[in-house]
DNA sequence: GTTTCAAATGCTACAATGTTGCATCAAAAC
DNA sequence: GTTTTGATGCAACATTGTAGCATTTGAAAC
């Protein structure tokens, strides 16, 4: 039997909350960009795309090559510190994965291209598979207007 | 108000069958492209990626341009005839709405990235949403692995 | 059957997002 | 302080999708 779909080889779910406890405890070297990086998820009120976080870092004074940051979230999801998701477009978002591990549906809107985090809406549906198929996880995705387009009427997005 | 978040100026449901009468129905004009399009669509097995369309019509002697391809698809999507699925990386991949319109969910394999229909499993949930918000569609995307790769261990996808 | 004309197409060029290879740097172990 | 190797920075490239514009063509009008 082939190893399990699961992202994380490590656990998830630390006492750690600062970023350079996080990093250790996955064995990882603590450097300026990850725990910026990090430190830029956990204080984003929505999942923040590779741009995003880019900007975060500038705003922070950390230098940052583009393919190094991409490394850095790769190395973050692939320990299960954070999480990628495909909430539309061609560019992923990030957000960290908390404590409890309750993975929340997500909110698009496609008029500005903005996601939330519906917490409240759980994601978790594990519906019966063909046979042979393995299940990993679920990620739902609404899509919509939010409050501030919906209002403004700003002009519509690719669907 | 402003407009809502319909992808579908048109109704979806058409008694038509065949591509020329869909296409037709919807004030477009009958093309070899849109043809072909439409037909490796209702063919297909699965959602289809744009590049994947590009190779069946490349198998079914159709010359095409790659922008020209894009277009394509923008209007049958804009005219509600097909819908965008964005299940995993930075490619749409794209499938015929059938007339019951019934939406369903879409497994993606992260070691193969191919992408099936899960006819059975509704994709239709309709949470509350914070003040403000319209909700237009939602969509279900499961993660893990097909049985293909479950029995054969293809090596892992990022996820 | 011709003519007409906007809708489609096919270029070319470009933008956005992500990846690969490799030389260099620096975190942390000694 | 040295050493080791994980992490970084750079250049080059791959993939996916768009924009502008001249040309072709579907189909409606004649």
């Amino acid at each position: 039997m082939p190893a399990p779909a699961s992202p994380s080889p490590a656990p998830a779910d630390f006492p750690a909350t600062t970023a350079s406890e996080l990093i250790a405890a996955h064995g990882g070297r603590v450097t300026r960009t990850r725990v910026a990086v990090i430190e830029a998820l956990q204080s984003a009120a929505h999942p923040l795309s590779h741009d995003e976080v880019g900007v975060a870092l500038t705003d922070a004074g950390i230098a940052h090559d583009r393919v190094t940051l991409y490394r850095a979230l790769e190395w973050l999801v692939d320990k299960g510190i954070a999480q990628r998701i495909a909430a539309s477009e061609r560019a992923w978002r990030f957000e960290i994965r908390r404590g409890g591990e309750h993975r929340h549906a997500h909110f698009h809107c496609d008029r500005c291209g903005q996601v939330l985090c519906l917490e409240d809406v759980p994601s978790d549906s594990r519906p019966a598979l063909p046979a042979g198929f393995e299940l990993d996880r679920s990620e739902l995705v609404l899509h919509g207007a939010c409050a501030d387009c919906g209002r403004r009427g700003v002009k519509m997005e690719a669907p």
